[in-house]
RNA sequence: GCGCCCAUAGCUCAACCGGAUAGAGCAACGCCCUUCUAAGGCGUAGGUUGUAGGUUCGAAUCCUACUGGGCGCACCA
């Protein structure tokens, strides 16, 4: 609707054109917006304030010679001058009730494909790293991530779901360390466990696995292992010398292949955990993409062989650096270290080459707030590979604060309570909490509070939008009891009987669902769908309360059952894109 | 010190990328259940959009400075 009247709009200013009232050389978009208050009729445009300084007329005479020319449209009732010189658009009942029938034809796959394209899209989100299970402040990343995946292909775009596995680095060797002693304590080696390696429970599970499968094949004495190993902090020492010095004892006592099966035990278990918890959580991935494959299968190495060929890399006191500063950043990296070994962020512009060597015209990295110092330099590296820097895109997620009520909810590790995404999940259910993470802009710091998200009431927006989907249910299972089937064709042919301003409202906003969408999706806003639901939600609470769905008359009764089930199809499609169920009961 | 993000009703948040009288929910107050789920609905009240300038027909939105909050500034991951 909003293009039929761009198209007239423009149709009457060539009209205009053409008797020379504008000149030819004015080149105006054309806006058509929503109104924001209905005594302004269903749209508007603001084409006549923008022409009238071009066309030298006030604006309200201009808007009435673009009237004059607008070509006839059945779809619309009146138009109407306003304000400065708005035009205000009228539309016929009859016009927007089709929305009706277009959502009971099409279904779930009404208002998809809008912003159709062939540009493919990777999205890369979460990426945590596999040390642990995943925190709760991963869970506002995995949830915004998921729904701009699941909004991108609803509005047509091809996507890919990617997890960057962080396998390679120090934190996995320390890892791996932590769970070999584990192993040795729970084998009676009376090690004092080093302040720095992980404690999680987690450990000892993976640790007891390993003995299961190897009895006591990788025992040490602990003289052996101690040996020479410099003093942990509590011993007056340093905490990540004595760490390290124990990963590279473990490494030459138990040779790679013993040191193997520690470090594999703990990836496979924690990263099966995390695919397990993301699962459940409604997130799924095409690729878990390993970052130690970007040295085993060459890709650094080519990506820097890419960044010496453009001329960007220079060394200095033995290091190997990146020339960032060439593209705005505020200083100059370090890609190999004097002792060989790559950086992290050598990894990172790898990955990137080669995620545009994989054919992805845009590559979207979902990342926490505290990350945005990183944008500099990967906007500098994708440059430097001789890509496009528009082709990559980074959306900042700000940090969630847990409440519990007025409580504030302590997120250090230390404090041991309540970190896990899995108890969040466990505490108050997935769809509350895939709701809550998307129901507010992804740049808006947030308070989540625990209490609300639990709550069974209208105060509680998820529970408020499944309730109305719930209800359009339940008219159906009353529409048994009373022996009347729900005629569909008739309701169809009938929805000239939806005339009072509730039906009117709940159409209209039924017929924003396709913009909606596509405007959620190409801005990477989740939020605007999840605020449209609860409108939606509200509009037909609304009606509901005011109009009875099951009465004799059965031209209208048809008509408002399939007007609900109009509803309940969008509140369905629109759930299930933020990963939220639609329960036909509560 | 430098940089990025944010600031809207008492609280939690919107506002279709510059449009008309800045909107919802919660909290407060007043109503509606022998009627399809009251897990709901209706109404009232609530604002100098952090401050000060600027840009123009028009600013919460764009620009500048300031104030306050979050985060970052590794040869860590």
């Amino acid at each position: 609707m909003k293009q039929h009247i761009a198209d007239l709009i423009s149709a009457a200013l060539n009209t205009l054109s053409e008797n020379g009232i504008i000149g030819a050389d004015v080149q105006p978009s054309i806006m058509v917006e929503n109104t924001r208050d209905k005594s302004h009729g269903d749209f508007a445009t603001n084409i006549a304030l923008a022409l009238a300084k071009p066309a030298r007329r006030n604006p309200r005479e201009l808007a009435q010679l673009i009237i004059d020319a607008l070509p006839v449209s059945a779809n619309l009732e009146k138009t109407e001058i306003a304000g400065p010189g708005f035009i205000n658009f009228f539309v016929t009942q009859a016009s927007t009730a089709a929305v009706i029938g277009q959502i009971i034809e099409q279904k779930e796959q009404f208002g998809r494909g809008l912003a159709s394209s062939a540009e493919r899209t990777q999205v890369e989100f979460v990426s945590a790293n596999p040390t642990g299970p995943l925190h709760v402040g991963h869970g506002r990343g995995a949830a915004y991530g998921a729904s701009v995946a699941d909004l991108l292909e609803a509005a047509g775009v091809p996507v890919e779901r990617e997890y960057y596995v962080n396998d390679a680095g120090r934190q996995m060797n320390i890892l791996a360390t932590s769970v070999w002693l584990r192993y040795l304590e729970q084998l009676g080696v009376a090690i004092t466990f080093p302040s720095n390696a992980y404690k999680g429970h987690y450990i000892q599970d993976i640790a007891t696995s390993v003995s299961n499968a190897h009895a006591d094949t990788f025992k040490r004495t602990l003289d052996e292992v101690m040996l020479d190993i410099p003093a942990d902090e509590p011993q007056g020492g340093d905490k990540d010398a004595h760490i390290d010095a124990l990963t590279e004892r473990a490494q030459a006592l138990l040779t790679e292949e013993g040191y193997a099966v520690f470090f594999n035990a703990a990836l496979d278990s924690i990263l099966s955990d995390i695919r397990d918890d993301l699962s459940s959580f409604g997130v799924s991935y095409q690729k878990w993409f390993s970052e130690l494959s970007l040295t085993t299968d060459g890709d650094v190495e080519s990506a820097l062989n890419t960044l010496e060929e453009n001329g960007y890399l220079f060394e200095e006191e033995g290091n190997l650096w990146f020339r960032s500063t060439a593209f705005g950043d505020d200083k100059d990296r370090v890609v190999r270290r004097a002792n060989g070994l790559t950086t992290y962020f050598a990894s990172d512009i790898a990955y990137l080459k080669n995620k545009f060597e994989r054919g992805f015209d845009k590559v979207l990295y979902i990342w926490g707030a505290d990350h945005h110092g990183y944008i500099a330099r990967m906007k500098a590296a994708c440059q430097a590979l001789g890509y496009d820097p528009e082709r990559l895109l980074v959306r900042l997620v700000q940090f969630a604060i847990l409440y519990r009520g007025e409580e504030r909810i302590q997120m250090s590790t230390r404090s041991g309570s309540f970190v896990t995404l899995r108890e969040l999940r466990d505490e108050v259910g997935k769809d509350a909490c895939r709701f809550f993470y998307v129901s507010r802009k992804a740049d808006q710091h947030m308070d989540f509070d625990l209490e609300l998200a639990k709550t069974q009431s209208k105060d509680n927006p998820i529970y408020y939008i499944q309730y109305a989907h719930a209800r359009v249910c339940s008219v159906h299972r009353k529409l048994a009891e009373h022996d009347w089937t729900w005629n569909q064709d008739a309701g169809l042919s009938h929805l000239n009987r939806l005339d009072t301003e509730y039906e009117k409202d709940l159409i209209t906003r039924l017929s924003k669902y396709p913009e909606v969408l596509t405007h959620a999706a190409v801005n990477y806003e989740p939020h605007l769908l999840a605020n449209y639901l609860k409108e939606l939600a509200n509009d037909f609470h609304s009606y509901y309360n005011a109009n009875k769905m099951l009465i004799d008359d059965s031209d209208l009764r048809n008509a408002r059952i399939t007007l609900s089930e109009a509803t309940r199809q969008i509140l369905n499609n629109g759930l299930s894109l933020l990963g939220v169920d639609s329960p036909e009961q509560m």
